[in-house]
DNA sequence: CAAATCCTACGATTCTTTTCGTATATTAAC
DNA sequence: GTTAATATACGAAAAGAATCGTAGGATTTG
């Protein structure tokens, strides 16, 4: 059916790649492979695939001047999680990324964070003007 | 690698089903193809196996008294996407469903979805007491 | 320099998701 | 009652995502 038309939204295994990445980058698969092979289990191709594959998707970019390529993403995580938030609201939020607050907002909320969000809408008005 | 451990999230096609569902039902499989057939172009027992997956599933239920099937969805579109938010802030906002916020207020906001987001956070804060 | 190590590329395999065709049964229409 | 229309079930094909093994070349080490 509809494969996601927005560019840049990674799948579930790119998304474990890229969290290391960018913590870790610039860096080679090896230094990604020997972080991600903590948590979850895999072979050292696995991840070179998956780094490939970002790269033919131009999700990173690499640096082929040396033996072993060192890579960067070329999103930030804020810019990928916007991305991947764009997605989710088109699909199952009718295109209302307001209503995504809403139903977020039903869970969350510490009174920390109520206060936080306060703030942070106060923010956001004011640079409207 | 993980595949989400979250019960009840639907798939895309699945998710594509149960917009048109939560809409008309209780429906049978001919009624949702026609709605959905308007949209995507797809054979009727597209609409039929995403039906039967889904009731495989227990994402939705049936009464199979009549020979045409008459399906219910199990979660409403509510729970439904709370299931992907959960889902979404595990992947990618590290667990943390107030950075999903933030993230989303980063792009939203017209003055007007502003005052309806404060409005809510005074009835979340009042329902804590 | 030979052996061991490490790199990338690439295809094969597996798994999941999505789509569809066909078989078979039931109901409706003529 | 025979034909046409409509239903479910089911398996197969197609598409997408994820994992891995192996080949071939470069680098390191003894």
């Amino acid at each position: 059916m509809s494969k996601s038309k927005f560019k840049n939204v990674p799948t579930e295994a790119e998304l474990e790649v890229l969290k290391v990445l960018w913590k870790k980058e610039p860096a080679t698969v090896r230094q990604l492979y020997e972080e991600i092979n903590k948590k979850q289990k895999c072979a050292y191709t696995t991840t070179l695939k998956m780094l490939q594959i970002m790269h033919e998707k131009e999700l990173v970019s690499r640096d082929e001047s040396n033996r072993a390529h060192v890579y960067t993403a070329i999103y930030s995580e804020e810019q990928t999680q916007k991305s991947i938030l764009s997605n989710i609201v088109a699909k199952a939020f009718g295109g209302s990324k307001f209503d995504l607050v809403v139903r977020a907002l039903g869970e969350t909320a510490s009174t920390e964070e109520i206060s936080e969000i306060r703030n942070l809408l106060d923010e956001l008005e004011d640079s409207k003007q």
